[in-house]
DNA sequence: CTGTTAGCGCATTCAC
DNA sequence: GTGAATGCGCTAACAG
């Protein structure tokens, strides 16, 4: 077949007898080039069959534009950040920029993570995801000196693309109060982080609207793992007088603890305690009784904190700071009204 | 601070008054470099001063190499491949290797995912993610013209990572008749596929080397969903005369169909019937019951697949082809011994 | 309208 | 031991 040598410009000008210059012009697709029709649809016709594709490496030495975007993301196997990568890849693509991933142990300290990934001019940009607990990202980022997004968190005014999760709680227990529900509670992730914050605000929110008193020993930190979830809703299980009727939980990984706490128990889901979540995943239907979830629009996250990346890179957009409100309720098995002696 | 222009190779030489030759000769780290003690200390003390970090694209550029990987998905929300990309990343990272990502939807045709890494000479190799039914894989991956790896499947004598999942098969349905059962159905993936073959061989030889006839009645199709899992379920249940009293499925994903169909009928899960899954991941221990699963190797098949890959990068190894065992079993809730009257 | 010139930052002969 | 020269492939001024 053809040669082992990769066609070059060189080999597309030769071909289209024209210098490399007048080639790399035509191709690099810039609409007002002056050029003789003629000598146009040569060159185009020698690229399509040498099967050009230009030398992303050289182009980007020279222009300083790599349209490749790094991710950072502390963990891999969270439907969040799946689905959030999933997003993110496909509007990058869209764009015309790929992604660079990388991992990065909130825990580990290792703060080299994206100053190496700009220092070595990988990538035109950066796309941090963060769980509530990362020190000083700020400064990291601001340290690696290019264009960045924060997601999943918003920190002061810095570029970020966030759920608003105070919305998403607050929807949570609106749907629990029209239920009939009046004893609701919550399971919340890590109490002092940003979206933990948010979620309280809109639980303890909704729970004022309606005229319902605010009793913290109803809200049981989980942090984000399936036992945590487990031990909060064992926790509420023993310390309440009355027990709940229905718990918001801060997502699907602590929710399906809560649910297996609860049949340890031998209590009915819905028909003794009701459980919403907050987040949206196919695992939601998976497990029993499927979850009725708020939904949260993941993928849409990931997609709009790239193409804000890609606007700051491309047009130094002014800083931005967005909130994706929920989309609506996964109504599924969960929740059901209250049993009727609970008033 | 430091001025906008990021330190250059030139800048470590003005420093350390060498030349950039010099500079670069040190810097490159190969052993045996003919140079003075005290200009080696010159040329280290500068680029640290400076916090030199080498342009990748240069580099890439001159040697031909970008020490990155290409990684192409399928689905980034399944727990297979989230943890495969897992693995893949940390086994790169610890060979100073870095991760491009890309999704190529195996419905869509877009051939050209695999040549546009290649061509554009972004990646030095291709580790290509597949699930059964990718047509032509090896044809598009042999067109891009650079070493590849396939994950999750097996192809011929191409170099490749997969799970040996006729084992894992085989040692779910041994562990269902060591409980007792002798009722034993199959609710498969794609039966046509690599995994599903290999899987249905694995129930079958168990079934067999226990003196059990090989009843294809009791085999069902689901494919990869949730709702595929039910329906399968939901077909055995109408169909089998006397009912199976446990069940084999391919993957997490629809083994929770089945279970959620279980539950609408009405059926206890261990006590009627017992349900085991193959893989594990952490929404196994998230759905009620808690499912029994064949542990096999998600991060391990990942990291593997990159160094393998690397390995023929680097040392143009033979092509190898590795079948992951399964690492045991992680047993649960979901099985139990059969029901006393089921003989 | 098109070719010439000049690097982007680095690694690699080859002289000295 | 070290520096000068060269080019990876491409784009961007600037001439002509």
């Amino acid at each position: 077949m053809s040669r082992d040598h990769r066609v070059s410009l060189k080999d597309v000008a030769k071909l289209a007898g024209v210098d490399v210059s007048t080639a790399s012009r035509i191709l690099g697709g810039k609409p007002g080039q002056r050029i003789s029709e003629e000598a146009r649809a040569r060159i185009l016709e020698a690229a399509k069959s040498l099967q050009y594709q230009p030398n992303a490496l050289a182009r980007a030495l020279r222009t300083a534009r790599t349209f490749t975007l790094g991710l950072v993301v502390p963990q891999f196997d969270n439907p969040v950040f799946s689905l959030a990568i999933r997003g993110a890849e496909a509007a990058a693509a869209r764009r015309g920029y790929s992604i660079l991933i990388a991992h990065r142990d909130p825990d580990h300290i290792d703060a080299g993570t994206y100053e190496r990934l700009a220092g070595t001019h990988r990538v035109d940009g950066l796309l941090a995801a963060s769980l509530d607990d990362d020190r000083n990202l700020i400064e990291d980022l601001k340290a690696a000196q290019i264009p960045f997004v924060l997601m999943n968190r918003s920190v002061g005014t810095s570029p970020s693309v966030a759920l608003d999760t105070e919305s998403a709680a607050r929807i949570g227990v609106e749907h629990l109060l029209a239920l009939g529900h009046r004893r609701v509670a919550h399971i919340a992730g890590r109490l002092e982080g940003f979206n933990g914050q948010a979620r309280l605000a809109g639980y303890y929110g909704a729970l004022q609207a309606a005229g319902l008193p605010a009793d913290p020993s109803l809200v049981e930190p989980a942090g984000y793992s399936v036992e945590g979830g487990a031990e909060a809703m064992r926790r509420l299980l023993t310390r309440c007088a009355p027990l709940p009727t229905a718990v918001l939980a801060a997502t699907l990984v602590s929710a399906t603890g809560a649910i297996a706490a609860l049949h340890e128990a031998g209590i009915s889901v819905p028909r003794q305690i009701s459980v919403i979540a907050i987040h949206d995943a196919p695992i939601a239907a998976m497990v029993y009784p499927a979850l009725t979830t708020v939904r949260t629009p993941l993928e849409a996250m990931g997609a709009s904190a790239a193409e804000l990346l890609i606007d700051l890179i491309e047009g130094g957009t002014p800083e931005a700071v967005r909130l994706l409100p929920p989309s609506g309720l996964s109504i599924r098995k969960s929740t059901a009204p209250p049993p009727l002696d609970s008033a």
